[in-house]
DNA sequence: AAAATAAAAGACTAAAATGTCTTTTATTTG
DNA sequence: CAAATAAAAGACATTTTAGTCTTTTATTTT
Protein backbone atom coordinates (compact mmCIF):
# COMPACT_ATOMS: atom_id res chain seq x y z
CA UNK A 1 0.00 0.00 0.00
CA UNK A 2 2.93 2.38 1.33
CA UNK A 3 6.38 2.68 0.55
CA UNK A 4 8.69 1.50 3.27
CA UNK A 5 10.12 5.62 3.41
CA UNK A 6 6.21 6.15 3.65
CA UNK A 7 5.72 3.54 6.55
CA UNK A 8 9.13 4.64 8.46
CA UNK A 9 7.66 8.72 8.00
CA UNK A 10 4.11 7.97 9.39
CA UNK A 11 5.71 6.35 12.71
CA UNK A 12 8.38 8.48 13.00
CA UNK A 13 5.91 11.39 13.15
CA UNK A 14 3.64 9.60 15.57
CA UNK A 15 6.41 9.07 17.12
CA UNK A 16 7.49 12.64 17.58
CA UNK A 17 4.02 13.47 17.99
CA UNK A 18 4.00 11.67 21.16
CA UNK A 19 7.70 12.65 22.33
CA UNK A 20 7.62 16.07 21.66
CA UNK A 21 4.41 17.05 23.23
CA UNK A 22 5.66 19.37 25.91
CA UNK A 23 8.08 21.13 24.30
CA UNK A 24 10.77 18.70 24.21
CA UNK A 25 13.10 17.59 21.05
CA UNK A 26 13.71 13.75 20.76
CA UNK A 27 16.68 12.82 18.37
CA UNK A 28 17.47 10.52 15.82
CA UNK A 29 18.33 7.70 17.14
CA UNK A 30 15.83 7.82 19.95
CA UNK A 31 13.29 7.56 17.14
CA UNK A 32 14.69 4.79 14.94
CA UNK A 33 14.75 2.76 18.06
CA UNK A 34 11.62 3.63 19.17
CA UNK A 35 10.10 2.85 15.45
CA UNK A 36 12.51 0.19 14.86
CA UNK A 37 14.14 1.27 11.37
CA UNK A 38 17.60 2.29 10.08
CA UNK A 39 18.48 5.40 11.66
CA UNK A 40 20.61 6.81 8.83
CA UNK A 41 17.66 6.38 6.48
CA UNK A 42 14.77 7.82 9.00
CA UNK A 43 17.26 11.05 9.52
CA UNK A 44 17.01 11.22 5.63
CA UNK A 45 13.37 10.72 5.55
CA UNK A 46 12.83 13.25 8.24
CA UNK A 47 15.40 15.97 6.43
CA UNK A 48 13.14 15.92 3.51
CA UNK A 49 9.61 16.27 6.10
CA UNK A 50 11.57 18.89 7.55
CA UNK A 51 12.09 20.82 4.28
CA UNK A 52 8.71 20.74 3.28
CA UNK A 53 7.77 21.79 6.67
CA UNK A 54 5.83 18.86 8.10
CA UNK A 55 8.61 18.87 11.11
CA UNK A 56 10.85 21.35 12.93
CA UNK A 57 14.25 20.16 14.11
CA UNK A 58 17.25 22.17 15.80
CA UNK A 59 21.06 21.34 15.71
CA UNK A 60 23.61 21.22 18.74
CA UNK A 61 23.61 19.54 22.07
CA UNK A 62 19.39 19.65 23.25
CA UNK A 63 18.31 19.64 19.85
CA UNK A 64 16.15 17.35 18.11
CA UNK A 65 13.20 16.81 16.09
CA UNK A 66 9.87 18.61 17.51
CA UNK A 67 6.34 19.38 16.23
CA UNK A 68 4.80 22.42 16.78
CA UNK A 69 0.93 22.99 17.10
CA UNK A 70 -0.17 23.33 14.10
CA UNK A 71 1.98 20.43 12.91
CA UNK A 72 0.29 18.04 15.47
CA UNK A 73 -2.85 18.65 13.10
CA UNK A 74 -1.04 17.40 10.36
CA UNK A 75 -2.95 14.53 8.89
CA UNK A 76 -1.26 10.71 8.29
CA UNK A 77 -2.93 11.79 4.26
CA UNK A 78 -1.12 14.57 3.82
CA UNK A 79 2.58 12.77 4.71
CA UNK A 80 1.51 10.14 2.91
CA UNK A 81 1.09 12.79 -0.02
CA UNK A 82 4.20 14.40 0.47
CA UNK A 83 6.24 11.10 0.38
CA UNK A 84 4.49 8.80 -1.82
CA UNK A 85 2.35 11.59 -4.11
CA UNK A 86 -1.51 10.98 -4.47
CA UNK A 87 -1.47 8.06 -6.77
CA UNK A 88 -2.92 5.76 -4.03
CA UNK A 89 -5.92 8.44 -3.57
CA UNK A 90 -6.07 9.34 -7.20
CA UNK A 91 -4.17 6.89 -9.42
CA UNK A 92 -6.11 3.42 -11.43
CA UNK A 93 -5.96 0.47 -9.61
CA UNK A 94 -4.89 -1.39 -12.99
CA UNK A 95 -2.64 1.17 -13.99
CA UNK A 96 -3.89 2.96 -17.28
CA UNK A 97 -2.77 6.67 -17.64
CA UNK A 98 -6.39 7.77 -18.33
CA UNK A 99 -8.32 5.54 -16.56
CA UNK A 100 -12.01 7.90 -15.85
CA UNK A 101 -15.53 7.54 -15.04
CA UNK A 102 -15.58 8.14 -18.95
CA UNK A 103 -13.00 5.64 -19.92
CA UNK A 104 -13.03 3.20 -16.81
CA UNK A 105 -10.82 -0.04 -16.51
CA UNK A 106 -12.83 -3.00 -14.95
CA UNK A 107 -12.81 -2.01 -11.52
CA UNK A 108 -12.66 1.60 -11.42
CA UNK A 109 -15.98 1.86 -9.66
CA UNK A 110 -15.44 -0.24 -6.98
CA UNK A 111 -11.97 1.03 -6.84
CA UNK A 112 -13.05 4.89 -6.35
CA UNK A 113 -14.68 3.79 -3.06
CA UNK A 114 -12.00 2.02 -1.77
CA UNK A 115 -9.51 4.72 -2.44
CA UNK A 116 -11.75 7.54 -0.80
CA UNK A 117 -12.40 5.11 2.24
CA UNK A 118 -8.74 5.16 2.49
CA UNK A 119 -7.87 8.89 1.81
CA UNK A 120 -10.99 9.06 4.25
CA UNK A 121 -9.48 7.41 6.73
CA UNK A 122 -6.04 9.02 6.20
CA UNK A 123 -6.97 12.17 6.41
CA UNK A 124 -9.49 11.84 9.99
CA UNK A 125 -6.38 10.95 11.43
CA UNK A 126 -4.18 13.56 12.93
CA UNK A 127 -0.55 13.40 14.18
CA UNK A 128 -1.61 14.77 18.03
CA UNK A 129 -4.58 11.78 18.77
CA UNK A 130 -2.35 8.84 19.39
CA UNK A 131 -0.31 10.34 22.18
CA UNK A 132 -2.57 9.12 25.16
CA UNK A 133 -2.95 5.57 23.35
CA UNK A 134 0.89 5.24 22.82
CA UNK A 135 1.48 5.66 26.45
CA UNK A 136 -0.72 3.31 27.55
CA UNK A 137 0.39 0.78 25.07
CA UNK A 138 -2.89 0.17 23.46
CA UNK A 139 -0.91 0.92 20.40
CA UNK A 140 2.71 0.54 19.33
CA UNK A 141 4.98 1.18 16.61
CA UNK A 142 7.20 -1.13 16.43
CA UNK A 143 7.29 -5.01 16.32
CA UNK B 1 -1.37 -0.62 -4.70
CA UNK B 2 -0.47 -3.99 -6.95
CA UNK B 3 3.04 -3.74 -8.54
CA UNK B 4 3.36 -2.95 -11.88
CA UNK B 5 2.93 -6.61 -12.89
CA UNK B 6 0.81 -7.68 -10.96
CA UNK B 7 -1.43 -4.98 -12.90
CA UNK B 8 -0.41 -6.38 -16.85
CA UNK B 9 -1.29 -9.96 -15.29
CA UNK B 10 -4.71 -8.78 -14.71
CA UNK B 11 -5.37 -7.06 -17.12
CA UNK B 12 -3.82 -9.76 -19.94
CA UNK B 13 -5.81 -12.10 -18.05
CA UNK B 14 -9.19 -10.39 -18.90
CA UNK B 15 -8.29 -10.22 -22.54
CA UNK B 16 -7.32 -13.17 -22.62
CA UNK B 17 -10.49 -14.29 -21.46
CA UNK B 18 -12.34 -12.17 -23.58
CA UNK B 19 -10.13 -13.36 -26.82
CA UNK B 20 -10.20 -16.92 -25.92
CA UNK B 21 -14.38 -17.17 -25.32
CA UNK B 22 -15.09 -19.36 -27.98
CA UNK B 23 -12.25 -21.89 -27.80
CA UNK B 24 -10.03 -20.11 -29.33
CA UNK B 25 -6.01 -18.85 -28.68
CA UNK B 26 -4.45 -15.68 -28.62
CA UNK B 27 -1.17 -14.83 -29.16
CA UNK B 28 1.47 -12.82 -27.07
CA UNK B 29 2.01 -9.83 -29.63
CA UNK B 30 -2.21 -9.29 -29.50
CA UNK B 31 -1.91 -9.47 -25.93
CA UNK B 32 0.72 -6.88 -25.05
CA UNK B 33 -1.11 -4.88 -27.95
CA UNK B 34 -4.36 -5.45 -26.66
CA UNK B 35 -3.33 -4.34 -22.73
CA UNK B 36 -0.21 -1.62 -23.82
CA UNK B 37 2.51 -3.65 -22.04
CA UNK B 38 6.16 -4.88 -22.92
CA UNK B 39 5.72 -7.38 -24.96
CA UNK B 40 8.58 -9.70 -23.79
CA UNK B 41 7.51 -8.82 -19.71
CA UNK B 42 3.94 -9.71 -20.38
CA UNK B 43 5.35 -12.62 -21.61
CA UNK B 44 7.46 -13.84 -18.82
CA UNK B 45 4.57 -12.84 -16.33
CA UNK B 46 2.10 -15.61 -18.30
CA UNK B 47 4.32 -18.18 -18.01
CA UNK B 48 4.84 -17.87 -14.61
CA UNK B 49 0.77 -17.79 -14.10
CA UNK B 50 0.76 -21.02 -16.09
CA UNK B 51 3.08 -22.78 -14.61
CA UNK B 52 1.10 -21.87 -11.74
CA UNK B 53 -1.90 -23.43 -13.54
CA UNK B 54 -4.14 -20.30 -13.86
CA UNK B 55 -4.10 -19.92 -17.57
CA UNK B 56 -3.13 -22.38 -20.35
CA UNK B 57 -1.30 -22.11 -23.81
CA UNK B 58 0.13 -23.77 -26.70
CA UNK B 59 2.92 -23.39 -28.72
CA UNK B 60 3.48 -23.70 -32.39
CA UNK B 61 1.38 -22.55 -34.88
CA UNK B 62 -2.41 -21.53 -34.17
CA UNK B 63 -0.59 -22.06 -30.68
CA UNK B 64 -1.42 -19.30 -27.82
CA UNK B 65 -2.70 -18.40 -24.82
CA UNK B 66 -6.69 -19.12 -23.32
CA UNK B 67 -8.27 -20.11 -20.35
CA UNK B 68 -10.68 -23.09 -19.83
CA UNK B 69 -14.30 -23.04 -18.16
CA UNK B 70 -12.70 -23.04 -15.22
CA UNK B 71 -9.89 -20.87 -15.40
CA UNK B 72 -12.86 -17.97 -16.83
CA UNK B 73 -13.98 -18.53 -12.74
CA UNK B 74 -10.81 -17.57 -11.60
CA UNK B 75 -11.39 -13.79 -9.48
CA UNK B 76 -9.29 -10.79 -9.56
CA UNK B 77 -7.79 -11.93 -5.79
CA UNK B 78 -6.37 -15.16 -6.96
CA UNK B 79 -4.51 -13.17 -9.44
CA UNK B 80 -3.18 -10.59 -6.90
CA UNK B 81 -2.49 -13.58 -4.38
CA UNK B 82 -0.25 -15.44 -6.89
CA UNK B 83 1.43 -12.20 -7.85
CA UNK B 84 1.88 -9.84 -5.45
CA UNK B 85 1.21 -12.52 -2.15
CA UNK B 86 -1.03 -11.80 0.26
CA UNK B 87 0.30 -9.11 1.97
CA UNK B 88 -2.09 -6.35 1.27
CA UNK B 89 -4.57 -8.85 2.15
CA UNK B 90 -3.15 -9.80 5.62
CA UNK B 91 -0.30 -7.11 6.27
CA UNK B 92 -0.18 -4.13 8.60
CA UNK B 93 -0.49 -0.82 6.52
CA UNK B 94 2.63 0.51 9.05
CA UNK B 95 4.28 -2.44 7.94
CA UNK B 96 4.59 -3.75 11.48
CA UNK B 97 5.39 -7.66 11.38
CA UNK B 98 3.69 -8.96 14.27
CA UNK B 99 0.71 -5.86 14.17
CA UNK B 100 -2.82 -8.19 15.33
CA UNK B 101 -5.48 -7.24 17.56
CA UNK B 102 -3.72 -7.83 20.84
CA UNK B 103 -0.82 -5.67 19.61
CA UNK B 104 -2.03 -3.24 16.58
CA UNK B 105 -0.48 -0.10 14.86
CA UNK B 106 -2.33 3.20 15.13
CA UNK B 107 -4.39 2.13 12.11
CA UNK B 108 -4.53 -1.37 12.82
CA UNK B 109 -8.39 -1.60 13.55
CA UNK B 110 -9.72 1.25 10.48
CA UNK B 111 -7.28 -0.91 7.82
CA UNK B 112 -8.81 -3.87 8.73
CA UNK B 113 -11.99 -2.93 7.24
CA UNK B 114 -10.58 -1.26 4.33
CA UNK B 115 -8.31 -4.46 3.42
CA UNK B 116 -11.36 -6.54 3.91
CA UNK B 117 -13.20 -3.98 1.11
CA UNK B 118 -10.12 -4.73 -1.28
CA UNK B 119 -10.36 -8.32 -0.79
CA UNK B 120 -14.18 -8.85 -1.08
CA UNK B 121 -13.97 -6.85 -4.23
CA UNK B 122 -11.54 -8.47 -5.74
CA UNK B 123 -12.83 -12.19 -4.68
CA UNK B 124 -16.40 -11.04 -6.34
CA UNK B 125 -14.23 -10.10 -10.01
CA UNK B 126 -14.23 -13.10 -12.02
CA UNK B 127 -12.02 -13.18 -15.49
CA UNK B 128 -14.73 -14.33 -17.45
CA UNK B 129 -17.88 -11.45 -16.32
CA UNK B 130 -15.75 -8.72 -18.07
CA UNK B 131 -16.21 -9.71 -21.85
CA UNK B 132 -19.19 -8.35 -22.67
CA UNK B 133 -18.71 -4.52 -21.40
CA UNK B 134 -15.23 -4.96 -23.29
CA UNK B 135 -17.19 -5.73 -26.16
CA UNK B 136 -19.42 -2.93 -25.99
CA UNK B 137 -16.08 -0.66 -24.81
CA UNK B 138 -17.94 0.07 -21.66
CA UNK B 139 -14.78 -0.52 -20.13
CA UNK B 140 -11.06 -0.87 -21.08
CA UNK B 141 -7.47 -2.78 -20.49
CA UNK B 142 -4.98 0.19 -21.62
CA UNK B 143 -4.78 4.22 -22.30
C1' DA C 1 36.72 30.89 21.99
C1' DA C 2 36.97 25.72 22.19
C1' DA C 3 34.82 21.46 22.64
C1' DA C 4 30.91 18.74 22.34
C1' DT C 5 26.61 17.70 20.35
C1' DA C 6 23.25 16.75 16.90
C1' DA C 7 21.09 17.54 12.46
C1' DA C 8 22.07 18.41 7.23
C1' DA C 9 24.05 17.04 3.20
C1' DG C 10 25.98 14.18 -0.08
C1' DA C 11 28.33 10.19 -1.91
C1' DC C 12 27.96 5.59 -2.14
C1' DT C 13 26.19 0.51 -2.04
C1' DA C 14 22.67 -3.21 -2.23
C1' DA C 15 18.53 -5.19 -3.49
C1' DA C 16 14.30 -5.43 -5.85
C1' DA C 17 11.33 -4.26 -9.60
C1' DT C 18 10.92 -3.49 -14.29
C1' DG C 19 12.12 -4.16 -18.94
C1' DT C 20 14.88 -6.21 -23.14
C1' DC C 21 17.12 -9.53 -25.99
C1' DT C 22 18.60 -14.13 -27.62
C1' DT C 23 18.30 -19.00 -27.74
C1' DT C 24 15.68 -23.25 -27.10
C1' DT C 25 11.70 -26.28 -27.29
C1' DA C 26 7.25 -27.87 -28.84
C1' DT C 27 3.70 -28.03 -32.36
C1' DT C 28 1.64 -27.68 -36.78
C1' DT C 29 1.47 -27.27 -41.71
C1' DG C 30 3.09 -28.10 -46.36
C1' DC D 1 10.52 -34.88 -42.89
C1' DA D 2 11.44 -29.81 -43.40
C1' DA D 3 10.01 -25.31 -42.58
C1' DA D 4 7.41 -22.15 -40.15
C1' DT D 5 5.29 -20.66 -36.03
C1' DA D 6 4.77 -19.45 -31.30
C1' DA D 7 5.60 -20.13 -26.44
C1' DA D 8 9.42 -21.30 -22.81
C1' DA D 9 13.54 -20.30 -20.86
C1' DG D 10 17.29 -17.78 -19.47
C1' DA D 11 20.74 -14.16 -19.62
C1' DC D 12 21.22 -9.43 -19.40
C1' DA D 13 20.26 -4.26 -18.69
C1' DT D 14 17.97 -0.39 -16.50
C1' DT D 15 15.51 2.00 -13.03
C1' DT D 16 13.69 2.58 -8.59
C1' DT D 17 13.68 1.72 -3.79
C1' DA D 18 16.04 0.88 0.28
C1' DG D 19 19.86 1.33 3.14
C1' DT D 20 24.85 2.83 4.72
C1' DC D 21 28.72 5.74 5.60
C1' DT D 22 31.40 10.06 5.84
C1' DT D 23 31.80 14.92 5.94
C1' DT D 24 29.83 19.47 6.86
C1' DT D 25 27.13 22.89 9.30
C1' DA D 26 24.72 24.91 13.15
C1' DT D 27 24.00 25.31 18.08
C1' DT D 28 25.01 25.01 22.90
C1' DT D 29 27.78 24.46 26.92
C1' DT D 30 31.98 25.09 29.39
Amino acid sequence: MFSKTCEYAIRAMIFIAQKSKDGNKVGIKEIAKGIDSPEHFIAKILQDLGRRSLLRSLKGPNGGFYLDKEALECSLADIVKVVDGDKLFTGCGLGLKQCSETHPCPIHHEFKSVRKNVQTLLEKAKLGEFTEELEKSLIFLKR
